[in-house]
RNA sequence: GCGGCAGUAGCUCAGUUGGUAGAGCAUCAGCUUCCCAAGCUGAGGGUCGCGAGUUCGAAUCUCGUCUGCCGCUCCA
């Protein structure tokens, strides 16, 4: 069967997704055996490996440029930080429950302000109003006391606000310049849902950029243009990607413009990243809280002011989650013959090279894993000689192997190996000797 | 948090009025000197989501609970 006549069927319902992730061993339900825990789900050894490739590449874009240092801070902060930010007030819905109909609504439900009523049933035995923060608490120190209460964070951009001065100084960096960092964020939604497209723990890939005011217009379009490219870089069906502006009711407490960068998953347009202009809301309100000066001192003009913020703030488990929908395809190659491929970008698959022996006899199999051993400290490969050629291609176009390598019994003749592509199932024959310098550029121009 | 639907092997599912738990695929072992699944022979794998109740007896009936999906609600 000729390529034209292949017919192609993107992924269309994603509990083939989930199904397929706990198969192959991407993502599995968080305590599965004691009956699995509300939308926290484990990554396996693929998965780990996927986004393990996406937090690097997006870590290599960003702190590879001259202006961009990183971080790691820690997941609890001081407290005061919280409620500087605006988290402890703001991160807030005030809910009121109907003690009829049982319905849950916000307090700015506009027939309860009017009417004082159940929006639902129109009750009027209801409850008083309850706040319902969307933050986690823990408590620091052995005693539950209310004195030391502490915060998961909601985001991690506050750990990078607060030391933004300790990086500009010890890296000596005049603004513009960027923080990047990667990390776990905690939010108790109230819905979260959608496989791992919204979980209370997710892991965040945020880069602050630190610029002065009156420039903050240019550098919000100039990381808008950068971050959609990124995501074309790596892969993503440029059709499947668009941009979402905010309008005035939607933007959040702390910005002046937003953008988000959509992906479009099975379950509709959702949001992968924001780009937004935080202003100077977040330096301003932890200089007055802390009464430490932030501002920035500029050499050339001699003015202090504090930096306005773009910040891009990507999900990483999203962006994985958008990966794998991206990747996935159905090839229908004859009646009642599919074959499922991920045809991850070669950056991203979580394994590079597969090797399959055509025999499992030593005299084949012992070559093979020693041809492999040539490559593990460079990339991630696997090794298999269980079942036909065949059923080891269709294992490895399951999990987005880009290329397999066949051992047969010419080879230990002619020292030449047979090099086969996911995408196009087209063969190379390779000498042994330039199979690794053959394998990085394959995987460079994909 | 509300409403609806669902949960049986790793995956997809069957399981009759309540009477000893099944299939296909997958996995593993053996055979196969040779390049694109479903070959032959054999094997392993299930607290029927969990907990109570009814019953001589529960995957099956009842209640509770957990998890998932869909819809509301919500979502910096």
């Amino acid at each position: 069967m000729n390529q034209t006549s292949k017919q192609i069927r993107p992924l269309d319902d994603m509990q083939k997704l989930v199904s397929l992730s706990k198969r192959r061993g991407f993502v599995f339900q968080s305590s599965e055996i004691y009956g699995g825990i509300n939308a926290c789900w484990d990554y396996g050894p693929l998965g780990v490996e996927l986004k393990h490739n996406i937090k690097t590449a997006w870590w290599n874009a960003m702190t590879r440029r001259p202006d961009i240092d990183g971080l790691d801070a820690a997941i609890l902060m001081h407290p005061q930080v919280w409620k500087s930010s605006g988290h402890v007030d703001g991160f807030t819905d005030p809910l009121v429950d109907c003690k009829k109909c049982r319905a849950r609504f916000r307090t700015d439900n506009e027939i309860y302000v009017k009417e004082k009523k159940c929006p639902t049933c129109g009750s009027l035995d209801l409850s008083e109003p309850r706040n319902f923060n969307l933050m986690f608490k823990t408590f620091m120190g052995p005693l539950e006391d209310t004195s030391a209460v502490v915060y998961l964070r909601p985001e991690t951009a506050q750990g990078i606000y607060v030391n933004y001065q300790n990086v500009q100084v010890t890296a000596r960096r005049k603004i513009p310049f960027g923080i990047a960092q990667i990390g776990k964020a905690f939010r108790n939604e109230i819905t979260p849902g959608n496989f791992i497209f919204r979980t209370r723990e997710f892991e965040q890939m945020e880069m602050q950029y630190f610029v002065k005011p009156g420039t903050d217009d240019k550098w919000m379009s100039e990381w808008k243009e950068r971050r959609m490219q990124w995501y074309l870089d790596h892969g993503f069906k440029k059709e499947n990607l668009q941009y979402h502006t905010h309008g005035p009711g939607e933007l959040a407490h702390y910005a002046k413009g937003a953008f988000d960068i959509q992906y479009k998953f099975p379950f509709g347009w959702q949001e992968l990243e924001g780009i937004h202009n935080r202003t100077d809301f977040d330096l301003g309100r932890h200089q007055a809280a802390s009464g430490k000066n932030l501002e920035y001192f500029e050499e050339s003009t001699k003015e202090k002011y504090l930096p306005y913020i773009i910040e891009t703030s990507a999900g990483c488990d999203r962006s994985l989650l958008a990966s794998m929908c991206d990747a996935y395809a159905e090839e229908v190659l004859a009646e009642d013959d599919v074959r499922t491929v991920m045809r991850f970008h070669p950056k991203l698959a979580p394994v590079k090279v597969a090797f399959l022996p055509l025999s499992k006899k030593e005299e084949l199999s012992e070559p093979a894993k020693r041809l492999q051993e040539e490559f593990v400290e460079e990339m991630v490969t696997q090794y298999d000689e269980t079942s036909s050629i065949g059923k080891r291609y269709r294992r490895q176009d399951e999990i987005g192997t880009p290329l397999c390598v066949t051992m047969d019994f010419d080879s230990l003749n002619d020292k030449k190996v047979t090099v086969r592509h996911r995408d196009t199932m087209a063969q190379d024959r390779v000498d042994m000797t330039q199979l690794k310098e053959y394998t990085r550029n394959k995987l460079k121009n994909f």
